[in-house]
DNA sequence: TAGTGGTCTAGACCACTTC
DNA sequence: AAGTGGTCTAGACCACTAC
């Protein structure tokens, strides 16, 4: 079951082999695992190796570590996605809903102000402005409007924006996309939005401004987006920080 | 510097060696740190460890790493605070303004239903019901209704919950809290809400669902919040998983 | 007492980046 | 070629939990 000739880490074969038995339900929330030392035994690797495939899989959410007792199937095992950054396309796919895009607008204009600065594009330079009504099972759920450096991901056409920039950047373009940070208000639909979203006006919109990063810390992306009040709840996992009480 | 003997583990003085440096401006966003075999030379400790302090720095977002090329202080510094879950306390606190809290109710009640289901709590049991309208700078800011175990938190009196009930938790308890997810969802105020928060009716609102848990998984609360859409953006930071692709 | 995870050592070889 | 982080080894002692 493990390869210690492959390309693969280890580490990373162990990962795969201890999610796909939870996934299977070999093992099951609350159950308790094999302890470091058996895995150590059974794939004949040695103790720190097993220690980096499970401190990969508990800060993943897979499982929990209780000192003296052993290291167990976290529960809540659907929530594990609610953690991760996603694209409208994945987050409408976990929903269970088809995502769709109509795209409105799509040109490059001479970066300025202040999203030329968060997106790091010199004086003169050129950005991508991406205008899209993205919708879930066939109906309006977000107006979106995005912004990327042209320098960035130089080609970049209309039929790549039909689907997750997420998915582009990082299969078609080989980036890896490292965190984002959102903003998220209440506010009322107005005329324009009513209109595009097939809502009333002064209906419920939840704002969502968002900067992407990539793992180097580049900045790739800024979107604001309009959501349908009636339609969308956004959903978010949050860990307890070792260091929030040292402020 | 690194007391090899003391109760603290190395790599987590190391940690706070580093931290201190980065917070006295000693090594600036995108300086390149001492590798860790000049860490583990400097300190005569071994490069596992240093590993391991360096480790919990990046997933804490304070460092990067770049393969080949070197360890580097991460930029957006004050952006890290995004990542962790905390309380509308430190929050408030957090972006610079007073909290306070008013304290419209407190009771048990007996718990039944989703609410006494998602916290656990078996048939007859008890649980708090605390409503609170919490401030800044003295102006209203969200109405908030946190549900809690009786059994998890018994004796918590009304003193208690004029701060930090993630505070209190913590230090008076010794609980360990491990992560929450929210739900936020974009709605207008009726007439109580506006007349609790003073705001017009039909002015936005941001509802907040939030489900807490220790570290063992156990449900600490739910928190039921509507927060003034005028005054209030919710701000996070998530990563993108490696797991993401994989859905 | 036996077993668990937490910490730590003193090496090793690898792929990658920089010069 | 030299230096970096990535992976891995084969042990060790500790505090904690369960019995």
């Amino acid at each position: 079951m493990i390869d210690k000739h492959s390309p693969m880490p280890i580490y990373y074969q162990i990962e795969e082999a201890i999610k796909e038995r939870i996934d299977k339900g070999e093992w099951r929330e609350g159950d308790m695992i094999p302890s470091e030392r058996e895995f150590s035994e059974m794939y004949h690797i040695s103790r720190m190796t097993v220690r980096q495939a499970v401190t990969n899989l508990v800060s993943d959410g897979y499982l929990i570590r209780q000192i003296g007792r052993g290291t167990f199937v976290a529960r809540r095992k659907i929530q594990q996605k609610l953690f991760g950054l996603t694209s409208f396309t994945e987050d409408m796919k976990g929903r269970g809903m088809k995502p769709g895009t109509r795209l409105l607008d799509f040109r490059t204009v001479s970066a300025s102000g202040p999203i030329a600065e968060q997106l790091q594009i010199p004086d003169g330079g050129e950005m991508y402005e991406i205008k899209r009504v993205r919708s879930a099972d066939d109906l309006p759920m977000a107006l979106e409007i995005t912004y990327l450096s042209e320098d960035l991901v130089r080609g970049l056409t209309e039929e790549d924006v039909y689907g997750s920039l997420y998915g582009y950047v990082e299969k078609e373009l080989g980036m890896t996309i490292g965190y984002a940070t959102q903003e998220l208000e209440s506010s009322v639909a107005r005329e324009a939005e009513s209109r595009t979203l097939g809502i009333a006006e002064g209906a419920p919109l939840l704002l969502i401004k968002r900067f992407s990063y990539l793992e180097d810390e580049t900045p790739l992306e800024i979107v604001y987006s309009a959501y349908r009040g009636d339609r969308y709840k956004f959903v978010v996992g949050m860990h307890r920080n070792r260091t929030d009480s040292n402020g």
